[in-house]
RNA sequence: GCGAAAAUAGCUCAGUUGGUAGAGCAUAACCUUGCCAAGGUUAGGGUCGCGGGUUCGAGUCCCGUUUUUCGCUCCA
């Protein structure tokens, strides 16, 4: 079966089944957002729940934090968001390529540098010894023509960037004859900026309003909050503070179901440590993230590191952990060296101190930060991907299973009667009763059980319990297994025990160390 | 944002040269069977994505638009 049939049909399980719906679907549905359904918020509950615990339960040194999602705009300038997210951006209607129009103009006046260097070079190869350089490039005509037109350009150049003015930008860019690199045209579009954050009016009266924006990551309510929580939690560094929250980008392109969405949920860790130290916390991190993911047994072949060798202006070092989607390998987190970057810029952007007196070295320092980010939608799309399976029974006939991590999974156990009378219906409502108050349970006693079964593999439920008439007898049930589909008899006294062994948090946060 | 394709019931789809909307599965009720789906009877569910146009008449033809998918582009 080929991928992209893979990733339809995951799609619509998803929707048939309840776990992801696409956003107002009555209205025509809205770009890139989608809601998550009843047993989708359970899954992306537990996928939280399974990252908080991690961090926040198995080190010590990890607090968790919850900062709002309006923040003072002035973090967005300090942070480089608002510079990076506003981008003038140009087309050319040929090759259909899109550039930033401020790099085009940059490489035209590169390009113009590089013309006048290779006039010195050729004049010093021609007068040897004998050649004054700084008086050719005063006389020469060719040089001098070349100067004043890189001036010329450099000095609108400047004006358009510093007040915006696009049409002036996209001006430039036509009376400099600036071509296409790939179809050599200049066939431009307008210059258009798009703003990749979404903002909003804080402040009832129009006047007093105060533009703010939607936090496009969740980091920056951490870095802000960094001595709140170092001083009141008594942290010494290193330590770490995580956090979960939905951010929002106004992505040009939002595509692949909730690969990318306009509104998202991160779940990320700042790590603060001493300068210089950083990459031994960077590597230690790498490997703890990557543990965390593999312990969740969709098989470690789906996963792999992708080192960065573009880095962001913040970063001294980044790395993605990458799963195999069912459209190719795709970055579910992101774990990054930012150096001192964030808390230098909010110490000049504030004025306020941002640093941390190491009583060991007896000397104050800004920290340097690890972070781990990753994407809850992500994750829950490559639980979904790694865990949906078509298989052909040895009857001939089909099932489709979702074979999720049991402590994951959002319905743990259902709780099936053979047969709807002769009291068996009962002694079901009884188990179901004496387990919901540990176990999200379901009961059924619609259709044959085979068919029940099939429903709760739809789901992915791991355990079905049935009662039948032994039961009433022997105080024993049948568990059947998800994956296997095989059998155990078992009494009802110990169905807690033995469901709590196979479900709990707790039994998967201890594979990570193993 | 550009290019291409698609949109009919919860899902998968059919629908003739334009003539008042169909199937299977799913869902609900009742009966029957009872350990790996698809026995019986019945019921609910669609202004054919939306808006305009052509026509006596549009699910079908034309234009626009929205959403989705694929490719390009972008990705802190």
């Amino acid at each position: 079966m080929a991928q992209e049939d893979v990733f339809k049909k995951i799609v619509s399980h998803c929707k048939e089944y309840g776990f992801v719906f696409p956003s107002s679907e009555v209205y025509d549905g809205l770009g890139a957002v989608y809601d998550y359904g009843q047993y989708g918020v359970e899954l992306k509950n537990n996928i939280r729940k399974y990252w908080w615990d991690s961090m926040t339960l198995l080190h010590e040194n990890v607090v968790g934090i919850d900062s709002a999602i309006f923040m003072h705009p002035s973090i967005w300038k300090a942070s480089g968001h608002v510079d990076a997210f506003n981008d003038p951006l140009i087309d050319n209607k040929d090759s259909k390529k899109r550039y930033r129009a401020d790099v085009l103009v940059e490489e035209y006046l590169a390009k113009i540098d590089e013309k006048i260097e290779k006039e010195v070079e050729k004049a010093a190869r021609r007068y040897g010894g004998a050649f004054d350089e700084a008086q050719f490039r005063s006389t020469n005509t060719r040089v001098l023509e070349q100067q004043s037109r890189r001036e010329a350009v450099h000095a609108r150049f400047a004006k358009a960037l510093n007040e915006s003015d696009f049409e002036e930008l996209r001006q430039i860019i036509l009376d400099a004859e600036i071509v296409c690199p790939v179809s050599g045209t200049r066939n431009w579009t307008e210059v258009r900026q798009f703003n990749l954050m979404f903002a909003t009016d804080m402040g009832s009266t129009s006047e007093g309003a105060m533009k703010i924006y939607l936090r496009p990551e969740t980091a920056q309510g951490i870095f802000v909050n960094f001595l709140n929580v170092q001083k009141t939690g008594r942290m010494k560094i290193p330590f770490g503070i995580a956090q979960t929250g939905k951010a929002f980008r106004n992505e040009i392109v939002a595509r692949q179901f909730i690969f990318r969405m306009r509104e998202f949920e991160q779940m990320e860790m700042q790590f603060f440590v001493r300068p210089g130290e950083e990459m031994e916390w960077f590597n230690k991190w790498k490997a703890v993230r990557l543990a965390w993911h593999k312990a969740l047994g969709l098989g470690d072949a789906k996963y792999r590191y992708h080192d960065h060798d573009k880095l962001a202006h913040y970063a001294n070092a980044a790395t993605d952990i990458e799963f195999e989607m069912p459209f190719g390998f795709k970055e579910v987190e992101g774990i990054h060296s930012r150096t001192d970057f964030d808390l230098s810029q909010h110490e000049k952007y504030s004025g306020k101190k941002m640093q941390y007196f190491d009583p060991e070295l007896g000397q104050s320092y800004t920290p340097y930060v690890i972070e781990t980010s990753i994407g809850l939608d992500r994750m829950f799309l490559s639980i979904i991907s790694g865990s949906y399976t078509e298989e052909t029974l040895g009857s001939g006939e089909s099932r489709v299973v979702l074979k999720l991590p049991p402590a994951l999974a959002p319905v743990k156990l259902a709780v099936l009667p053979l047969v709807k009378k002769d009291g068996l219906p009962e002694k079901a409502e009884d188990i179901v009763n004496m387990l919901r108050f540990d176990f999200r349970c379901q009961y059924d006693e619609k259709d044959s059980i085979g068919k029940r079964y099939r429903r709760q593999d739809a789901i992915g439920t791991p355990y079905c319990i049935t009662i039948d008439h032994d039961t009433l007898n022997d105080g024993k049930v049948t568990i059947r297994f998800r994956d296997t589909m095989e059998q155990e008899r078992a009494s009802i006294g110990k169905l807690h025990e033995i469901i709590a062994e196979k479900v709990s948090m707790k039994n998967l946060l201890k594979k990570i160390n193993d």
